[in-house]
DNA sequence: TGAGTGATCGTA
DNA sequence: ACGATCACTCAC
């Protein structure tokens, strides 16, 4: 069996443009810890969102208290409530005062980023939390790059047709 | 196909 | 202060 160095991705990963984040985080593993138990999944879908000028990005509208996370150097989670229901995770992405945010959507044969922190458990408390340095929860390499296919992103129909029309949702291809 | 649910933000 | 909006899911 092939033995791969498994690699805790550090601060300088996250920095890089969402567009290139986005589909490399496919294939990496996420780990959650909590007193007792350590559960792990890869990530298999992800979403970009990219900057004010993404209309479909919650910074449209500039920096609130609710996208402050975003404004963040890249490495930090962006957790909100959707719908009075169901959490998002997004791992930010990009330079300092550069909001932009990798939504999670897809872990193993989880599907749906509302499954995602539902299964997870992770709620607002996690907002800000920094996966560099965080003891509860990281991301590993184990070198593992899955292809993909890419395809627009949901539920924003509300960005009108151009930045409705990108393919800025990325999905892995099974793992043989 | 539409009900459920509540934080957030624009308009006052 | 109120009301519209919303990176979803599940049951019909």
């Amino acid at each position: 069996m092939l033995v791969r160095n498994h690699q805790k991705l550090k601060d300088d990963y996250f920095t890089s443009d969402v567009l290139e984040l986005a589909p490399d985080l496919l294939g990496k593993i996420l780990v959650l810890k909590t007193d007792k138990t350590m559960v792990s999944f890869r990530i298999t879908e992800t979403e970009a969102y990219r900057g004010e000028e993404d209309l479909a990005c919650h910074a449209r509208k500039g920096r609130t208290k609710r996208t402050d996370p975003m404004y963040y150097p890249g490495g930090i989670l962006y957790i909100y409530l959707i719908y009075g229901m169901y959490w998002m995770m997004n791992i930010v992405a990009g330079e300092k005062n550069i909001p932009q945010a990798v939504l999670i959507r897809g872990l193993d044969d989880i599907r749906g980023p509302g499954k995602v922190t539902k299964t997870l458990g992770i709620v607002k408390s996690f907002n800000y939390e920094n996966l560099s340095t965080s003891k509860r929860i990281y991301l590993l390499d184990d070198g593992l790059q899955p292809t993909y296919s890419c395809a627009p992103r949901v539920g924003i129909d509300y960005a009108g047709e151009h930045w409705k029309n990108l393919e800025w949702r990325f999905i892995a291809n099974p793992i043989q």
